[in-house]
DNA sequence: ATTGACAGAAACGTATACGATATGCAAGAC
DNA sequence: GTCTTGCATATCGTATACGTTTCTGTCAAT
């Protein structure tokens, strides 16, 4: 029994942990743009050597959610406004196209998986909830594309902006519209209309798109 | 004195450089999907130690090139038949979404780009050449669309299955197809039409998808 | 009082060292 | 003759150590 405080290697690579936990704390926004991440410090927290720090903290670079300055430390990449607004036309792309698969695939089980995410937040009407809810409800309707890839992509670009947009949402985008549209497209769904589902989705991401616009301007860049 | 065989940190981080090499070989093919990656010799290979070799295998493998194997080290990631046409799926959704920015905001300089590119490879027409033709052709016609993430994006989906691709370009799709869609697409930018383009765009890389896919019907995924 | 310089500290990037795990082969048991 | 068991080798994952670069605070000079 010598677990000790290292169960070591016999389960998984330290890197891998410390990995999962600091994109989790990014992307929650508890470790905000700009914040630095010692490695010193981080290894401590995880009570492991520098390595597996900086291998966790590159993985993170390689996604974006980290960046390097040369000899200075890393910090949480900070978004510009144009870059938050580009990665919103990427979504554009890869949802429109997912959804567009997802349609002629979709079961009854997949409407009532997404009719009950939609009711389930209903209630929840404040901005933690609600874009837990939005998330889960945009991954109910593409999953049945089967392209695995093309899920992860979009989801990796919801995480890269999602600190950014829960600033927003609240304040922004009132809680009616949007869920309005989500009943519009799912009901496109339905009936199988792939094209209106799909045009649905794509107005659905613009106005969003434009209300962070309008956000970004009134409110700048900054952080806290 | 003690500079000896190690320029050190004076320039730039060796785990970058060793990132480039590996990620261009593996592109060019030169390491085949399959090859083993030991760190110690790679480590060897490069002078250095292999802490490096690891932070740039590890983004490797973030990026979807490198596979690692609990344990048992890294290899080449191998993609199956379904993962290569699941990438030519994304490249539909984000190569359309590019031109239908692109068109709006092209000048005479850009088709100018693209025409002598296409012109410089007509007579390159084995398959090496035509492989960087085509995606420069490409590149050419997505640059205007202003948005650096969704270009690199493009790249990336690209060097994924271009070693894959390149194994068929010169058997399965003749040359003249191609060419003549190019011109085409090409076309449709110079007279603004952008949902032509983006149309014809379309039906060019979902034909790629076919050929493809019959490709990979007939020799299986045997690697060689 | 402001500015420049320098010493000390802090943090990074890499090398070396070591424990842990998987693979291959050889020897022995049934 | 075939299957099992144990050891040797190879390779990984992490800890520790060290040189280098960057930052910070104090002190002297103008």
């Amino acid at each position: 029994m010598k677990t000790e405080t290292h169960p070591l290697t016999a389960t998984k690579p330290m890197a891998d942990s410390i990995y999962d936990d600091l994109k989790e704390s990014i992307i929650a926004g508890s470790l905000p743009p700009g914040a630095p991440l010692r490695q010193d410090e981080i290894a401590r927290r995880h009570e492991v050597s520098k390595v597996p720090v900086r291998e966790a903290l590159l993985k993170l670079e390689v996604d974006g959610f980290v960046q390097f300055r040369k000899n200075r430390g890393a910090i949480v990449r900070k978004l510009s406004s144009a870059e938050i607004l580009h990665i919103l036309d990427i979504r554009i792309a890869l949802e429109c196209r997912a959804l567009e698969l997802a349609v002629p695939n979709m079961i009854e089980m997949d409407f009532t998986t997404a009719r009950n995410v939609l009711t389930t937040y209903s209630r929840e009407t404040h901005s933690e909830g609600w874009s837990e809810m939005n998330i889960r409800f945009h991954e109910a309707l593409y999953e049945p594309c089967g392209n695995p890839q093309l899920l992860q992509l979009i989801a990796d670009m919801q995480q890269r902006i999602g600190p950014y947009l829960r600033k927003f949402v609240s304040q922004a985008a009132g809680l009616e519209r949007p869920s309005l549209e989500h009943d519009q497209i799912l009901d496109a769904c339905e009936r199988g209309e792939t094209n209106e589902a799909v045009a649905l989705l794509r107005a659905h991401i613009e106005t969003t798109k434009k209300e962070t616009a309008a956000s970004l301007r009134r409110h700048g860049d900054h952080v806290s």
